[in-house]
DNA sequence: ATTGCCATACTACCATACTAGTCTGTTCAG
DNA sequence: CTGAACAGACTAGTATGGTAGTATGGCAAT
């Protein structure tokens, strides 16, 4: 359990304060399955194998709970949260609303063309993942892509959000990895939505955008049946809805 | 200094951990500007105050700091973050997108009976307020009716992000108490969403949410150009601090 | 009188010690 | 043999002490 993760921290060590860095850590192995869904955390072994003391592990903790990574359970022990449909399913709600109102507002007032030539360097990148099937790099170039999108039209403050709620999508995505990704569609949906940006054409942008958000989740029922230990079976949770 | 804080400390006793009750108490103190932009907030002063140690303040800081009500500055403080033009307007906007997906989706699938119900006793209330002129009363309905739609669809993790995001717009507000906080016209605007999404209008929802987010801020540049020193383009006014 | 330097005080940050609550395995009573 | 109760070993939460770094104010030198 400790190795790949002591790897990680070696190569992190150079930037920010230990709970920062024990942060970022902790999210990238949560998002990536190297941890586990279900699996326990412990504050002193955690911090016996990274030779830092408890205090930053356990403030990393506390804020990977605020993401909805880990759930603490006082006098228990911590845990990596197991996938919720629902917080899933929410995730992708917000990050579509977020990510749409960008784009119609790129479309509407228009972007640099520094931008644009970013947005459309990128693209051609992931093209190039395609024919290689790089998938991690693609999911690298995706993100760099959403990114350059919503700090183009200077929204610090939405991707800020964007990339908070983005890490229980990418949970799922990463079990997709490799045979349900499809790089090539996706790929063809940025450029639509650049396209629609590039002609200022509001209305093809969201409506760009909104398909591209939605096509991201198409796999997870099949990802539920296959991998049913990841996901959180029975949830006595939520249902405040109605309907 | 201490002492209104500390009333509010006593008042909040019962819930929760010492870090989560601090988070509140100050986050509460920030938004109704009992603490003023700028303040310096000391670990050791606050951790006597309430008679708690310096580690759960700390805990409330960082947890504040990543809220964007606050600024640890390593080695320095840690202060009130004045106001920011920039934010509050980022805030807006990510507020306006997640609200407006909400509207348009209550109207789309329609909202249980119950909801829609609750959300005009709301309205009734308000407009009760507005012959009153209970501003302050009108601020927690306020956020009671975005909370109630929110949640009537059962987008918990939508009404999570706009709580977080509302930080930074509630100071606004609470500056532009009384004289520019036209609560006829807001209440009127709660109703034009919940007609529209009793009727089934996801278009006029969706609009009217949108208008609505956009009156809100209304006031800000008058409200800059009074209190400057709020505001983060301010002259320096430095050290509130010590004495 | 002005400028540069140093002592001091104050800060955040991390480590360690201590408290309190929960789980588990063993033991003893029925 | 089964059940409950207790002891020990976990856990997280909180308190306290120590370290390192920055701002500040006074003092000396120019």
């Amino acid at each position: 359990m400790t190795t790949p993760l002591q790897a990680m921290w070696l190569e992190a060590r150079d930037e920010g304060s230990v709970r920062e860095r024990l942060y970022r850590v902790l999210r990238q192995s949560i998002i990536r399955m190297v941890l586990a869904p279900g699996q326990a955390l412990s504050e002193k072994e955690l911090a016996d194998a990274f030779d830092v003391s408890r205090q930053p592990v356990r403030e990393a903790f506390i804020r990977l709970s605020e993401a909805g990574l880990v759930e603490v359970r006082p006098q228990r022990g911590t845990y990596v949260v197991r996938i919720s449909q629902q917080a899933v399913l929410e995730a992708r709600f917000v990050r579509e609303a977020i990510e749409v109102a960008v784009a119609r507002e790129a479309a509407t007032l228009g972007v640099a063309e520094r931008t644009l030539e970013e947005l459309r360097e990128l693209i051609e990148r992931q093209r190039r993942c395609s024919v290689s099937s790089d998938y991690d790099r693609f999911f690298q170039l995706d993100e760099a892509f959403h990114r350059a999108l919503s700090l183009g039209v200077g929204h610090t403050a939405a991707w800020r959000v964007t990339e908070e709620v983005k890490a229980q999508l990418d949970r799922v995505r990463y079990l997709s990895i490799p045979d349900s990704t499809p790089i090539a569609k996706l790929t063809d949906q940025h450029s639509m939505i650049v396209e629609a940006i590039g002609r200022r054409d509001p209305e093809a942008a969201s409506q760009a955008m909104s398909v591209h958000q939605r096509e991201i989740l198409q796999s997870l029922p099949e990802l539920m049946r296959r991998f049913p230990e990841m996901f959180d079976g029975a949830p006595s949770a939520v249902a405040v809805g109605s309907k």
